[in-house]
RNA sequence: GCGAGAGUGGUGGAAUUGGUAGACACGCUAGUCUUAGGAACUAGUGCCUUCGGCGUAAGGGUUCAAGUCCCUUCUCUCGCACCA
């Protein structure tokens, strides 16, 4: 059988959408709401090595849905743009002195050659890309208003600083502690720097993410990261007089508090610290500080501490305790310092036995001398408490500590700030000016958007500020206020900045004057369906949903959420092969000796198929490019939703491609014969009907990898046919064109049709057709299948198991035996329970 | 350690409310066609030694009936990492 001609179909209809702009969407106020789809992708940086397989999944995934949608009469939005500001373009540009302007827009024309190239019905003339200007004077807007918010401060907080290449790194630039590019060890360095308050809104990102339609994986991670907890502060009094104020969960423990711990950075370290200790206090602050953050916080390791030489007062019962300095006491959660409470928290507890610390138990139920005993039970030792348990506990001791005045309930999240600049170039610079006398003044909205100035020096300042602060023609400026000597803020924005929010660009992408129209807003908003991989799980689409809450409460969106159901598409892997020692070979170096068992080219030895993640090392690495010119974008795209459910994570095997491609030219084969109008056969009738039901269902489930298959049945029937049936082909057709657009449109001219199919009514089953007029109901004996009997269908109870009882495999089964049940699942079986 | 999810043939994966485990596809085997192609078509293909038995990570339980429900254990993937 001849190969299809895909290439030929391919550009001939990819031509055809872009010049009738078929999927041009628009606000037809005839749709009624419920009749609007807005269905996203997540928009791709435009990376140097253009698109990689796991990109097309996704967006075939919501390309079927969406043209699924339009013939069911859906109204459907469905854009694509550049989230095109980012790192590797700027030091591309570092290296080379190419403006990354120019290797971005250069990077974007590859990737959306190579997206046309999947035959996506993406609406282009809603195209955005964040580096543009038209896109980032809405970004600074969006920023201004965050300002004026208050929502906006400036604060120092550490970068990693590489001392040799004088310039902050993002974390993916810090290998091992040491500098990617260098090799430096990588210091901790504090900078002036701005920060949003996304902590304010901790509590509504919180509560509304029950109001999400999203994989419960990413509400629990959100959760996690935003870390809500409950529980009371108290105020401690020092030997110094100084109040120090604690944060617990357990206030029913405070009985049992036998030392303090402050962080090396609390404010008051040096004030409590004795002038016998300030030695040895000082070297720990000092050590702390070299460690980083991954040693910090590494929980194998023993816990560190010195005394300050300075105790505080216990509240309840006025006994003094001593007053640590310990590392594993983090400055920036609760207070920055705690209560031990070592008999009943397992940090405290191990500190104390490093220390020896006293530990007085409060809790009875375990053995304190063993382990910190976390659960519930009666209180001892405990005064007031005495008796109570854990909750009756802290409700009590709340009550007491607000009454005294030394404590209150307090909650506490895990959530910090967003450190929101960057010292970089080549993102949105901030519209913000610091003038002598104003201090820090907003540019007006009538100056936006402010322009990323040009330069040719792409190198980093040498001080931590971004390039932006050697152009002094553009630093220098005038204050808005008060018209006197400022200069420009050299902080450019970080890269989600401009993904925060392009979902609502899309609706409006052209408009000059508003960030997105208030109708367009009204007849779009929420997206529908969201889908992407699930890296953005926390922080891409936790600042958006931040920025979209703002948004709201300054009455700028409808709504308080802009994501309604979120679909986390698996990551495409690929097979490596793996030595007894855990090493891997590259694919290419690996023969299959027989199936399932492969041996390594070199040794000989055995290896064991494993799952990874693609790279050039193990050189299985898959282009679309080639897939699209040996195959074509159909069998791509159906392959890669045959794979598997769109959730998961599966292995690429062009095997597995080579089986739709396969498939499609079976299809073709039966497109070319001779169409005839004949009436099909009963059994063919019905292939069809439960074939168009099982893909409605399955395509509106987005479960694309039965629906395929549903398919494929289809086509192994229908292929035994001389002839081309109209009558089964126009239907299927239908079916299989959201699927594989390129050949459905051609084989629906080559049924004389003369529009696309784009909007042709999706094709309805009828349910008569869908059931078997023959059924096999199995027989068992005591639950074990023993024969089969075809009967017809809704055949009933009493006639099947008349029907079983006569079955000659049956019958030999029940000699000697005693009946004690019949169970008959009509259509389905009979089971004899016999003794 | 905590949180989330997953374990089904040689492989990717199917299995409404518990009701025929392995759809569809890959691979493999045999056959057909003067046939060299990533051919195509037809048939077969969970495992075991035949009657028959055994099979959804392992063990236990509920049930007439368990891949599916419950308990215990193990393994893997992802996220977080002393969060008081």
């Amino acid at each position: 059988m001849a190969k299809y001609p895909f290439s030929e179909i391919e550009t001939k209809w990819q031509k055809f959408w872009d010049d009738n702009k078929t999927f041009r969407a628009t606000e037809d106020p005839s749709f009624p709401v419920e009749k609007r789809k807005y269905v996203l992708d997540m928009f791709p940086y435009p990376s140097g090595a253009g698109l990689h397989v796991g990109h097309p999944e996704g967006y075939t995934a919501t390309d079927i849905y969406c043209r699924y949608l339009r013939m069911k009469g859906f109204n459907v939005l469905h854009p694509m743009g550049y989230d095109s500001f980012g790192l590797p373009a700027e030091n591309y540009a570092i290296k080379t002195g190419t403006h990354p302007k120019t290797t971005t827009e250069a990077n974007i024309e590859h990737f959306t050659k190579q997206i046309k190239s999947l035959g996506f019905s993406y609406d282009w003339d809603r195209e955005i890309c964040t580096h543009s200007e038209d896109y980032y004077h809405w970004t600074q807007w969006i920023f201004l208003k965050l300002y004026e918010q208050g929502l906006a401060y400036e604060s120092d907080k550490p970068i990693n600083w590489c001392p040799s290449c004088l310039t902050g790194l993002a974390n993916e630039e810090v290998k091992e502690g040491r500098c990617e590019r260098c090799d430096a060890q990588v210091e901790q360095k504090n900078i002036r720097q701005w920060v949003l308050k996304i902590t304010e809104y901790a509590e509504k990102l919180l509560e509304d993410l029950d109001t999400l339609d999203w994989p419960e994986s990413v509400k629990s991670m959100q959760r996690n990261w935003i870390g809500k907890s409950v529980g009371a502060d108290v105020v401690f009094t020092t030997e110094t007089g100084d109040e120090l104020k604690v944060y617990t969960t357990r206030p029913d423990t405070l009985f049992g508090a036998t030392y303090m711990v402050i962080s090396p950075e609390h404010p008051l370290v040096d004030k409590l610290t004795s002038a016998e200790q300030k030695k040895a206090v000082e070297d720990y602050c000092y050590q702390a500080k070299l460690k980083s953050d991954l040693e910090r916080t590494d929980l194998a390791k023993d816990k560190t501490g010195v005394f300050s030489g300075t105790c505080a007062v216990n509240p309840v019962n006025d006994k003094k305790i001593p007053i640590w300095v310990a590392d594993y006491v983090l400055i920036s959660y609760g207070t920055g310092a705690i209560m031990a409470v070592p008999a009943h928290d397992t940090r405290d507890w191990e500190f104390a036995k490093q220390f020896e610390l006293p530990i007085i138990e409060v809790l009875k139920g375990g053995d304190v001398d063993r382990e910190a005993f976390t659960e519930d039970g009666p209180h001892v030792n405990s005064g007031f408490l005495d008796g109570l348990g854990k909750q009756e506990g802290i409700d009590a001791m709340i009550a007491w500590l607000s009454e005294k005045g030394v404590g209150e309930k307090a909650v506490n999240y895990k959530l910090r700030d967003w450190i929101f600049s960057r010292q970089r170039y080549w993102g949105e610079p901030m519209p913000l000016v610091h003038c002598e006398k104003c201090g820090v003044v907003p540019l007006p909205e009538s100056e936006l958007p402010l322009v990323l100035p040009p330069t040719t020096s792409f190198e980093p300042s040498g001080t931590g500020e971004s390039p932006l602060a050697k152009l002094t023609d553009w630093l220098e400026t005038t204050c808005p206020s008060c018209g006197g000597p400022a200069k420009r803020e050299t902080n450019t924005m970080p890269q989600w900045a401009g993904s925060c929010w392009y979902y609502l660009r899309y609706l409006d992408a052209k408009n000059p004057r508003e960030f997105v129209g208030r109708d367009k807003e009204d007849y779009w908003m929420p997206v529908d369906l969201y889908v992407g991989g699930a890296e953005h799980a926390v922080l891409h689409l936790l600042y958006s949903r931040f920025w979209h809450k703002v948004l709201f409460d300054i009455g700028a969106v409808k709504d308080r959420e802009p994501f309604q159901r979120l679909i986390n598409q698996g990551m495409i892997t690929s097979f490596a092969y793996q030595r007894a020692n855990k090493s891997l070979v590259p694919t290419d170096e690996v023969t299959e000796v027989e199936p399932g068992k492969y041996t390594a080219n070199d040794t000989g030895e055995p290896v064991e198929q494993v799952i990874a993640k693609m790279s050039k090392s193990l050189k299985n690495v898959i282009n679309p490019d080639d897939i699209i010119r040996d195959f074509g974008a159909d069998s791509m795209r159906l392959y890669e939703m045959f794979m598997g459910p769109l959730q998961v994570s599966k292995p690429w095997q062009t095997n597995g491609l080579l089986g739709v491609n396969r498939f499609l030219n079976r299809v073709w084969d039966v497109a070319e014969r001779e169409i005839s109008d004949a009436e099909p056969s009963d059994e063919l009738k019905k292939v069809l009907h439960k074939t168009i039901k099982k893909v409605s269902a399955d395509t509106d489930a987005l479960e694309f990898n039965t629906a395929i298959s549903q398919m494929m049945i289809f086509i192994n029937e229908v292929y035994k046919e001389e002839k081309c049936l109209r009558r089964l082909w126009e239907p299927f057709v239908l079916l299989i064109a959201p699927y594989a657009p390129h050949l459905g449109e051609e084989m629906w001219r080559m049924l004389g049709k003369t529009e696309s199919l784009a909007y042709e009514a999706w094709p309805a089953w009828d349910e008569a057709l869908c059931v078997d007029d023959e059924k096999e109901v199995v027989v068992q004996i005591n639950g074990k299948l023993r024969s089969r009997l075809l009967v017809a269908a809704g055949t009933g109870k009493d006639e099947l198991l008349s029907l079983a009882m006569k079955d000659e495999k049956i019958i030999p089964q029940l000699e000697g035996k005693t009946i004690v049940e019949e169970i008959v699942v009509p259509d389905k079986l009979v089971n004899i329970v016999v003794r």
